[in-house]
DNA sequence: CGGGAACTTGATCTCGGTCAATATTGGTGG
DNA sequence: CCACCAATATTGACCGAGATCAAGTTCCCG
């Protein structure tokens, strides 16, 4: 049986060597393991901070939405990231919502760095990944900045099957998109219609395919990936 | 007179307590400054891996290019900054372009993650430092998303306007973009007749007016703020 | 001055949004 | 197990914001 919080631990921040007991029992005494369902919030963007979390199932959204109703979904997040650690003035910047059931391990901030401090390569690992999560922002920047609507769906299609494949989220074939239309649309700055007529162009390409209960069979992944303009 | 890397030094990564003489000997042999020219490239997509900046004047575009030409600017980096910082296997992944005249000093990323290994507090700054950029970034995300084009270019206005009076790149009014047209538009996801036509709408509602030699001067800061839809 | 680059403005076209009408799925209770 | 209904997805018709194409206009810098 494995201990309570061992994917925190051992793969904390995506941290190489694994933590001695005497840190894991600390790094213990610091998250607890919690549990969200679908559309669940995570936390609030506004919301004063209080713990980040490191998640070990599910998929979570990062978003803001502005006073008119506007979302823009601006991260997904897969077992093993971290959401909930970027803050403006001691509360959170972004809203975190569960697409589908979330397990997570919840570590108080305040208490997370100053462990962090005490362990210097702990910190290493927090930097690494920031700055991967920095970089996958900065291309989905160029997404919803220079793509065209069919090349976004082909884009987003390509990495949610590498994310998911890559963080044995679900079999590879055929692909659950653990979204509806609406938070694809949220995601890719798109409506639900276009979304859904940008599906149907690649399907009439026979690009890809949508089998029953909605999930997606990619038949042509160096086309699919052509189309989607930019390799991730 | 100064040190030779004063900026880089006491402020570096936003380290909020100033180094002492000895580490600031070893930070001095890790970097040296540079300079660039309007439209030069600080580092290349695609490029290896050598140094990173840390800007002392001037502004950096950090941005990606598509085959077909395509370019998305994906943050504007200003005196304080760090740019060059992210990695994909060991080459840059993003393109560094001065807009402006830049001087900057250059750290051996190696050399300076072993400093900061030996330095955690310096860790930590640099934690913060990733942290505001992927927050900035994940702004830029809902602009690109949500945002109609004058929202986008009110925006725009109104964050180069308060970035600018914060890191001293210029007086507040009237204000130096340092970036023509077609730079605004790679970064707004637009083209540069659009751009135009925006700014002539909030000149005709009197939000802003253009004074000789293309300055712009914020004619109402709150409306600015308003016609941007994000408070930034 | 003269010429080239950057910016503005206008005319037209197109992609994606909006509005509306089905189709399909999924969940609930008879 | 099926009937029914609500939620979600697809498709169509139309419209409009922004792209494209094409002149002008202004601004520099020699």
């Amino acid at each position: 049986m494995s201990l309570p919080c061992d994917t925190c631990i051992g793969r904390t921040l995506n941290l190489c060597r694994p933590l001695d007991d005497a840190r894991l029992q600390q790094m213990l005494s610091l998250g607890g393991i919690r549990n969200w369902k679908r559309h669940e919030t995570l936390f609030r963007a506004g919301d004063p901070i209080g713990a980040f979390f490191k998640i070990r199932k599910g998929i979570v959204a990062v978003s803001q939405t502005l006073d008119d109703g506007r979302r823009q979904i601006t991260a997904l997040r897969a077992p093993g990231d971290c959401v909930g650690y970027l803050d403006k003035n001691g509360t959170y910047a972004f809203e975190g919502e569960a697409l589908t059931d979330v397990e997570a391990c919840a570590f108080d901030k305040r208490k997370f760095e100053a462990f962090v401090a005490q362990h210097p390569d702990l910190g290493a690992a927090l930097v690494e990944t920031l700055s991967s999560a920095l970089t996958q922002v900065g291309m989905l920047t160029v997404v919803l900045g220079q793509l065209r609507s069919t090349e976004r769906v082909a884009h987003f299609l390509a990495e949610i099957s590498s994310l998911y494949a890559e963080r044995h989220v679900s079999p590879v074939q055929p692909l659950t998109l653990h979204m509806g239309r609406n938070e694809i649309a949220d995601y890719l700055g798109l409506t639900i219609e276009t979304v859904s007529r940008s599906i149907s162009k690649l399907k009439r390409r026979n690009i890809i395919a949508l089998v029953e209960s909605g999930e997606v069979v990619i038949l042509d992944f160096q086309r699919l990936r052509d189309a989607g303009k930019m390799e991730s």
